[in-house]
DNA sequence: CCACGGATTGGCT
DNA sequence: GCCAATCCGTGGA
């Protein structure tokens, strides 16, 4: 069965703003990755800001690198990289190109081709409601449910391959904030947001 | 060349 | 709640 969305992509000039911003508005959007004739879909519950000018914990703070490189080029592109030696995280650059600004997404609810992220994250199809809260509620969990990797690195929003679409409901959701996880550097910015009470957050 | 540690996860206590 | 696994990127010698 083929699903159809009817949602817009989110336009370019949605990510080239504040990473404060953006963050917290991609709370409630749809990230879309197609791939082998698939669509996985998943609602973002979960967001941190990074930003290269002023915050010490961003992989950016210490200027360009290989690695690093795509927080450079702008909003508008996906930044992934690997992490713990096992695991793939992925971002949005926001802001303009030299500002190394990028939203990490911490968890999604999963809405599309959720049997396929399943067999991608435990290798079976049939799991428990337990594991299906498990999905998808964490950065490398995410990345692998959706199958994304360093070959979408400096992937472009605009493109047909990974996206964001405009899926916000009318009514406001929400909203919580928090302290980031798993950093050693600038712990004490209020930088994490996500859907107050959804089921798929990382954490409390 | 080598040492260190990480925007995590999952298993065990 | 605690901690090992795992390996690449980065920076210093």
């Amino acid at each position: 069965m083929k699903t159809t969305f009817t949602f817009d992509k989110l336009p370019l000039k949605f990510y080239k703003r504040d990473v404060l911003t953006v963050a917290r508005e991609l709370l409630g959007t749809t990230l879309i990755r197609k791939k082998d004739n698939l669509t996985f879909a998943g609602i973002i519950v979960e967001t941190e800001a990074y930003d290269g000018k002023t915050d010490q914990a961003a992989h950016s703070f210490n200027g360009m690198t290989k690695r690093n490189e795509t927080m450079f080029k702008g909003g508008g592109y996906l930044y992934v990289y690997f992490t713990y030696g096992n695991h793939y995280c992925c971002n949005v650059v926001t802001g303009n190109p030299g500002g190394g600004c990028a939203v990490l997404i911490r968890a999604v609810e999963p809405i599309n081709e959720i049997e396929t992220m399943t067999i991608n994250r435990y290798s079976k199809s049939t799991i428990s409601d337990k594991e299906l809260l498990n999905l998808t509620n964490g950065p490398g969990k995410l990345c692998k449910a959706f199958s994304i990797d360093l070959k979408d690195n400096s992937a472009e929003l605009s493109d047909d391959q990974i996206f964001i679409l405009n899926s916000k409901n009318n009514k406001l959701e929400n909203i919580s904030t928090s302290k980031r996880i798993g950093i050693s550097k600038s712990v004490d910015l209020p930088w994490r947001f996500f859907i107050t009470d959804n089921k798929f957050v990382s954490r409390k």
